[in-house]
DNA sequence: GTGAAAGCGCTAACAG
DNA sequence: CTGTTAGCGCTTTCAC
């Protein structure tokens, strides 16, 4: 079945059948009925390709993640998959992994299926060194890129983030302040927000004239391995490095404190305080519960989106813009 | 840069280009080797939308979940979309939500959308009631759909599943002959999965002459809103209904029965056993370890794939697979 | 081996 | 308001 097929059948023009298939106003009513009657009894849908093909849009947004397993990837996943959807796109979902080179593969591959947009969601896509970040600004050439929690300030890019390094330093001083001594900073990314989180830290630890050093661990295990986490602190510990609070840049790693805690026989908080990032799920399902830092993910989302849908409308949106956390105060934490 | 272009500058039809483009054996390899430079030189992809339009198919798979936030879901989308990206299909992500409307709608549109193929990610998808799965039957006449955990039988439907029934069978079984008294059933699906699951709770409690009765307990809120969860189990504690196991539809509900454990003062697995399943990330994050059935996803999401493309290359495929799971011994059953 | 040409199904400019 | 027609960029017969 095709828009022939229709017109034929509707005793009309095919540029008619578009025209009421397109919304297009100059259409009596009298026609457009007697086509929307031929349309629905034989539940004609338009060729996608087709109309792509002619439009050069099939109104489809690229999604770019490490690993749509992740928590708080999967979230924002299914965030924006949704708000997109409500604004007629699609999504194709790219899980890249980790390494640089697979990420750009990916970036390629959805430029190729002519995608409207890109959207890399996690800050990891953003590498310190410059050159790293080439993929993107190649990709932002051809169709406008969104970052979610990163930056880079290339034309045609947009980055929506939530202040990371304000968060963790409030967090952390609020934990000095306490009385808790030699705060770990427990961590595993050096990603765009993995630096301002640990700088966050740093900050508020050199403004009480704390000791870093041995203090900020950082884990380079699998995002899953919740007992190599735990060996981790543990052999900390048997190193001789005594700590009483746990600063971790994720949630799960937070777990990972308490569990160390209780295996070694402290209380929580009294021993021990532990504070997560992201106040996920899992702040929940923990005795006590977890006190968490809330980076907005969900407004986050909705910003992106918006200003995604803006930049394809053809208006001028901003480059940048920043949202505060909320720290999630439970009973991981004094 | 088109096709044509590239034909132009080397010197040859755009028939020849196509054909190199494709692999076509008929080129020589000199004209097939200046064509292929052209191409690098000038960096050419062709149209996805031309192509998609000439071939009728951009080879992309509609993968469908309620919720892609879901841990147990978002892992199976982040293998499924690996093992398509590999056999060189895209993925395009509908997060549908639970309700029927709202499927049948995502279905729709998948199909409008021309995809080759739909995957439902999830048993929530066949419902009790035939009439309600009759929006899978007829997609099915458009494109095949593959069922993960779940099961119809229709034609162009292809189900691959994990033996529920049999792995919470001999869970029960072996929960009971540890000697649990009073084991609680935990679940917050009636899906088909969710169906079997009980189904296998029930025959192993019959099979030993247990009630089952108050002992069945339905949880209807949200899938990650653990305190309800615990508050569910604490209310049943007040009716007066005494328990000592608790076997869990999924690792969050079991998850919450090891927090109302310890917010009771109750020690497990002394006083409590606690079984989870899908033996997910969360069996590792409590402590004790949680004891859970590993539904194996990983290989039913290979073999769902492998299917799926056996299907979409004309083969014949098997239209029902079933796997068995493994109870995974931790700590929180005896 | 290679080229010419006919679609694929739709949109949009143009003419009436 | 409606119809005619020229593309969009590629694949694929069918000749040569």
């Amino acid at each position: 079945m095709t828009i022939y097929d229709i017109s034929e059948k509707a005793g009309v023009s095919i540029a008619t059948v578009s025209r009421v298939l397109n919304g297009s106003s100059n259409v009596s009513e009298k026609t457009k009925k007697k086509v929307l009657d031929v349309i629905r009894q034989y539940e004609y849908t338009p060729n996608a390709f087709a109309r792509g093909l002619g439009l050069n849009t099939m109104k489809t947004i690229g999604i770019m993640c490490a690993d749509s397993s992740d928590l708080y990837l999967a979230k924002a996943i299914s965030y924006i998959e949704q708000l997109l959807r409500a604004n007629d796109y699609g999504s194709i979902l790219c899980c890249t992994g980790y390494e640089l080179e697979t990420k750009a593969a990916s970036m390629n591959l959805l430029i190729t299926k002519k995608v409207d947009g890109i959207i890399l969601v996690g800050s990891n896509f953003i590498y310190e060194r410059e050159a790293d970040n080439q993929y993107v600004t190649d990709a932002a050439a051809q169709v406008p890129v969104m970052l979610l929690n990163a930056a880079l300030d290339v034309p045609n890019v947009y980055s929506v983030v939530s202040d990371d390094f304000t968060s963790m330093y409030e967090a952390t001083l609020q934990m000095i302040r306490a009385g808790v001594k030699d705060i770990v900073y427990f961590y595993n990314s050096t990603s765009y927000s993995g630096k301002k989180k640990l700088a966050g830290y740093r900050a508020a630890m050199e403004e009480k004239k704390l000791p870093g050093g041995s203090l900020m661990q950082f884990y380079s295990g699998s995002h899953e391995d919740i007992p190599a986490m735990v060996e981790q602190l543990k052999k900390l510990h048997r190193r001789g490095v005594s700590f009483h609070g746990v600063i971790a840049s994720d949630d799960t790693l937070a777990l990972a404190a308490l569990k160390y805690a209780r295996e070694s026989g402290l209380q929580v908080p009294r021993d021990l305080s532990v504070l997560g990032y992201n106040n996920s799920m899992l702040a929940m399902c923990c005795d006590p519960e977890l006190t968490s830092i809330d980076n907005k993910l969900e407004t986050l989302c909705q910003h992106l989106t918006t200003t995604l849908m803006g930049v394809l409308g053809g208006n001028e949106m901003p480059k940048k813009t920043i949202f505060s956390g909320e720290i999630i105060k439970r009973g991981t934490t004094r």
